[in-house]
DNA sequence: AATCAAACTGAAAACGTTTTCATCTCGATA
DNA sequence: TATCGAGATGAAAACGTTTTCAGTTTGATT
């Protein structure tokens, strides 16, 4: 039944060296005689011999894989980062155990552990919060832990990220800016820190800097999905917001089609603003305005800061802010 | 340095057991004196014992993880199949190792053979073509493999899919049935198996049933991408086709937008019927019509189906085709 | 009290590597 | 020629489980 699978040791004995030199010459040890080198390959080819990665595991204490825990892989804004990680990791020969959290507490905690459990070198944890559990779980980890996407509250977990604060604040002094004076801040759950702390402060601040008065009707908290933007329509026709800053690209296009769909002309009568830049931006009409910032370079950044932390190079910088821009595209005027 | 990591042998030594006796509770095997079972259960909350995942695939021969291999997460086709995958994978406590293959014949020999390397119980494959080179590799792999939302010419492979000869046939002659004469193929490359012998055949069986001859002008080549999409409009408009069966959505949005942005209206000068019926179909305006299949029905349902193969047990029928339809949306009339 | 089967338990051998020492070989140096 | 050190090699001990097999208890039965 079980295909009877070649091991160090049938290599060792065929070449007649021991299974250390074949260990040697597997791993590329140089202190290895060419000739003794050439033995064991011609072995290691006629046998077709291939190292079981997990016993490797097991002795060498490395896996060479690494855990990723993502809300979810169909959202594009984090598929675009996961690919950044995973070419990443596959450029340093890493592979990558993806998981599914849905943003659910238990769900990251117990994800987590069975990620430790099979001994992953470093993980890479994409999501809009960090629970106080899966905070205390992180603190007892051994295992080197990077964010991506995700803001830690506290600054003390390596992260990569943009400066949300500053690009909202942009974003939202170019709507006052083309005249509109009552824009809607359309976001998550104000309970993530990224809504809270970051994305509405820098909305506040602009306002403020335009000397408009904060009005918390016009702050909108719903789930990043298409179909609840497409609701909020009558709302925010109630509030009489002509433009909007908005925290997802799916949650954008279900606004944009909600209020089109009711008659209204964006940007004519309202302007949007996004905020990652997905490719869904250029796939709407009229195509949006979005912050932009570079999805697949957070996720590749954020890789690479983890292969530096599981080999334990010293960090300059354990948490790093990427460049954002605005691009203007036919939501805003 | 490395955090002693507390062993089997640790916790049989503090219950006055056999490290035999600690893996029976582990594992939940029955036959252990409940006395013994609670003085273990007690040390392992106590010596906050996690059982090594490694070393145990290594003594068991088994790893509880699977391995998929992805054309890119970031298609959001793919990433709603891989979440079934995930989700199903879950529920029977295995992991996912995720990897990108861009449908590039070398890398996915390589993956697979990395994914074997590391012990993997199974593996899910997406593609939308098995090279000889890959269907050799999968020969002799030992590993069950089964295959979703990509058909295997051979039919030997278990698979998991959709008709898609009947599904385009039926989207077809609806387009027909509104008028169109002269109804555009557009694709993927017609080298892929899933295009050349089953989607183009249902285009061309429609055809012949309206007694409409077959002309390969009105057959488009092009890659699964917006942008192909949106650069085929002139091309189209200089064969006169008046629709189009689409096989991406990504695709089919990019050639909406074209015809769009080029001053035509769909549908009245234009219709389409797109393959995937993913989210994206309903996002852009007008929302598109679309061949329905059950995406991450088809991810989980191929999970399931390799949890049979790897315990072993009888599959009656080892090629599903699950249901699809036609849903119509305003991209037709 | 003797017997027996069923329920428990433990010793030790896998599992397939890496890694640490110790040893051995050999050419170069004094 | 004796010595030395670097380069090659091998023996065997980890690594942390599962699993087999042989025992040992236990409680009921006669």
């Amino acid at each position: 039944m079980d295909k009877q699978t070649v091991t160090i040791y049938d290599v060792a004995r065929e070449a007649d060296v021991s299974m250390a030199t074949v260990s040697r010459v597997v791993n590329g040890n140089p202190n290895v005689k060419p000739a003794t080198r050439k033995k064991v390959l011609d072995v290691i080819e006629r046998l077709d011999y291939r190292p079981n990665a997990v016993a490797r595991g097991l002795a060498s204490k490395k896996t060479t894989t690494v855990g990723v825990i993502i809300p979810d892989v169909t959202n594009i804004y984090f598929s675009a980062l996961a690919r950044g990680i995973d070419d990443i990791a596959m450029m340093y020969k890493y592979n990558i155990i993806l998981t599914n959290s849905d943003e659910n507490g238990r769900k990251e905690v117990q994800v987590l552990n069975t990620l430790m459990a099979k001994q992953v070198d470093g993980i890479v944890f994409m999501g809009n919060d960090i629970s106080e559990e899966l905070r205390k779980e992180f603190d007892r980890a051994k295992t080197p832990i990077v964010l991506a996407g995700c803001v830690d509250e506290q600054g003390v977990m390596p992260s990569v990220n943009i400066d949300y604060a500053a690009a909202v604040e942009e974003a939202v002094k170019n709507l006052i800016d083309h005249g509109n004076q009552r824009v809607a801040f359309i976001s998550g759950s104000l309970d993530y820190p990224i809504n809270r702390d970051y994305r509405l402060k820098g909305y506040k601040q602009a306002l403020k800097k335009a000397g408009i008065r904060y009005d918390d009707k016009l702050v909108f908290e719903t789930d990043y999905s298409y179909k609840a933007g497409q609701l909020l329509q009558p709302a925010l026709q109630s509030v009489n917001a002509t433009a909007a800053i908005i925290g997802d690209d799916e949650l954008a296009a279900g606004v944009m089609n909600g209020v089109t769909d009711a008659g209204l002309k964006v940007p004519d009568d309202f302007e949007i603003i996004t905020s990652n830049d997905t490719k869904l931006t250029e796939m709407v009409r009229p195509k949006m305005s979005s912050i932009t910032q570079p999805l697949y370079d957070i996720g590749a950044v954020a890789m690479r800061l983890l292969t530096k932390l599981m080999s334990s190079e010293t960090v300059d910088d354990k948490t790093v802010l990427l460049p954002y821009g605005l691009m203007k595209r036919a939501s805003t005027h």
